[in-house]
DNA sequence: CCAGCCGTGGAGGTCAAGATCGGCGTGCAG
DNA sequence: CTGCACGCCGATCTTGACCTCCACGGCTGG
């Protein structure tokens, strides 16, 4: 027996109770999918990653598709419910609009790049995963509409375009600040687009529903 | 459904000259990747798309990655010129903002929607696809931050995240604009777009530090 | 009119990757 | 001690998609 296999991430043999070995295969696959997109990813390097092999994978998710729909939900729900978190973290507008940016920062920012899985996806053609995407990106625009209508009194489907417009603009440029290696700070960053996002959506009460001209 | 197709018309067995025949491969292969997406996308299902066989196609492009990259150029670049025609078509920088929303939903609204190559890729692991992505991001990013820049004296770096911001809001919204087949008309959704930016960006120059030359 | 040539077409090779079957070792009950 | 159960591994199969080889038919020159 050589030492070929020194560079092993995980020991090979450990048994593991079923739960625990399938949260240590989520996470595997996470990475894998993160750093490769999931048609790169193979069902051997995730298998690999975790230390066990393919059998194993295949006992626990049915297929690469279930896998990586596992992953996706959870980060789907992670996203919703930080941005309804934000939303509700305050009644201050101007603090609901910072507190949303950062959320969008922070998810962005979080462990292991999953953001990638929701906002950088290479499945979108594969319909479980575009609605699971679509969706996500629905609710939370609605989230913020809803906020926004509120505070307008812009009709529905007005204020989901500018709830889809704030939610865009703080997923590209969260995006684009993890992207670039700024050295702006990210509480700079987020004031700089709290700036632009409020003074752009706090125009509209006062002028009323002739925002038209 | 057969009112799309201008191409599958052609017989099978007409002999094209190289120019023509090449852009007439190009032209299926856009119906297709933008149908399909790059991965479902099969060699077999464009040639027969272009009434072709396969043994031609390797004749004008060395492999499907190659002729998806001359689709992607092509549609990089007309984003590109577009945006930059918008930001030079006026002086009014209000104007600007409008023509660059309004070039944005052009775009998206194209024939074929080849935008779908440019934004919702899925081969953006492939690194000669991110870096072509990438880079006309960039691009257009620049060419607004730089008017960004030039009116609010802000520091390239801060008119460089506000810029992507605006360019983030055209690109997103549009696209929700275009898929929720919105009653709303285009023009009435790209005048609130931009009221809503540049409300947000005029907000900037009397309210930034202003010891900056 | 006819012979050659060149581009077209269908059939096939190759290979990567998802999905699966016979052994193995460990731990426990009796 | 011994037989059993169970979870894991090496090796394999198959599918599907990218990419080329043998026949056919229309154009050119004598």
């Amino acid at each position: 027996m050589t030492a070929i296999e020194q560079t092993q991430a995980r020991p090979r043999g450990t048994r593991l109770p079923r739960r625990a070995r399938r949260e240590q295969l989520l996470g595997a696959a996470q990475e894998v999918f993160v750093a490769q997109g999931y048609h790169a990813a193979a069902m051997d390097d995730i298998a690999e990653r975790a230390g066990v092999s393919k059998p194993v994978l295949y006992q626990h998710f049915p297929g690469k598709l279930e896998l990586y729909l596992a992953l996706l939900d959870q980060h789907c729900e992670a996203l919703l419910t930080s941005v309804r978190g934000a939303l509700a973290s305050t009644t201050d507008n101007k603090k609901r609009v910072e507190a949303t940016m950062d959320a969008y920062f922070a998810y962005v920012e979080d462990e292991g790049g999953a953001f990638r899985l929701v906002f950088e996806s290479d499945l979108t053609n594969e319909p479980a995963v575009r609605e699971r995407v679509d969706r996500v990106s629905l609710q939370c625009a609605e989230a913020i509409s809803e906020v926004i209508a509120e505070d307008t009194g812009l009709a529905r489907e007005q204020s989901m375009l500018l709830a889809v417009g704030l939610g865009g603009v703080s997923q590209v440029v969260a995006r684009y600040w993890l992207a670039s290696e700024s050295q702006v700070p990210r509480d700079t960053a987020v004031q700089l687009l709290t700036s632009l996002a409020w003074r752009g959506i706090a125009g509209f009460p006062l002028h009323g529903s002739e925002g038209h001209h």
